[in-house]
DNA sequence: TGTACATCAGTGAACGCGCGTTCACTGATGTAC
DNA sequence: TGTACATCAGTGAACGCGCGTTCACTGATGTAC
């Protein structure tokens, strides 16, 4: 029985973020199925299989992320914008750690570059492509490592996260990026 | 039958890590048995449950890391000897990304901080405490983060790993930390 | 030197579990004539 | 307006699987006397 408006199809979607916003453990079909108050078999009419389900929730933690990217990155000021948007990345993880965890794990499970991944990098690289034009790849690959770096040391208990010490090294990269935009090669 | 030299303790280890090399999946305990010639049971008269394994197996893994980072860490040149290490951090979970995954991997499965994890991460933090003083612990987490960053989005499929791009994002980071240390606050 | 006994590593059958997926089905809804 | 039929979403029992772990055991080795 369905008992959430609207088709199963998004009712599944919804149902298994919400089962990994808590719990930071994996998800199996049977178990999400039955948190929605469905047969094990339901969600066969709408998934081919699992790795279908589960790449339909990445694709949707996707979008989550790619607006909490656009949302970060409205200061006037650049450099402010672009640190905005990887505390913003880290505030994600931190609240969807076993969907973040989901998003990135390839585990060649779940098959990678859905292009929706894409389009939350593209919020990123054009912030960078802004401050630092002249290298702009290599410097949107130095940000994004470095947060996404932060996110799972932090996740796996690594680290622990204060946003104060994550200023504090996103300001020492981003200081470095606009130095060398200063004295052209 | 267990057909190697010396205690299965040290054997199941060993076999464990030689399946974690191949197959980036991961280990159930009768697998490691089995491949170790031995009953399903054999692993209980040397490690209370699978858990004790596989912390057995991380502990192993970081004494491996510890040794690649020392051992790239010879430069008489501390910016080259950082990047080095850096380097080889990146070689170490590109040759064993099942392993590097179980060292990282929380999951609150298998307890973190068992010491050994710290005595490699101390190789990385010596470095660094001794090219930048002044801001030593932030500088550290900085050069961790960027290259845990480019290896777990590596092993995810997310980026290809060109040593060469991570070299020019490894510089531009050293360069930036070099900064700082020549001009005081 | 011989015997009794404890220790210890490994065996192998069995358990209960949750899983992904199969299969044939049911019953409601929509559509053609 | 009524009837026959197709479509479609969801059911529920059943499958085979590998898993971690239990249990009682076997047989070799070491030690005390």
């Amino acid at each position: 029985m369905n008992d959430q408006r609207g088709s199963l199809q998004a009712t599944l979607v919804r149902t298994a973020v919400a089962m990994l916003n808590q719990g930071t453990g994996e998800i199996s079909l049977r178990a999400v199925a039955r948190a929605a108050g469905v047969s094990a078999m339901a969600p066969y009419r709408h998934f081919q299989d699992k790795i279908a389900l589960l790449q339909a929730v990445a694709d949707h933690g996707f979008t989550m992320l790619r607006a909490d990217l656009e949302e970060a990155d409205r200061s006037t000021d650049g450099e402010e914008a672009l640190i905005a948007q990887g505390l913003a990345y880290l505030a994600f993880a931190e609240r969807h750690p076993a969907l973040f965890r989901l998003m990135f794990a390839s585990d060649q499970k779940v098959p990678r570059n859905s292009g929706i991944g894409r389009t939350a990098y593209d919020v990123l690289s054009q912030r960078v492509a802004g401050l630092v034009p002249a290298a702009a790849d290599t410097a949107t690959l130095a940000c994004w490592a470095l947060v996404h770096g932060l996110a799972t040391l932090a996740l796996d208990g690594q680290i622990r996260s204060e946003s104060a010490q994550a200023r504090a090294v996103l300001r020492k990269l981003v200081d470095g990026l606009g130095q060398d935009a200063e004295r052209p090669a």
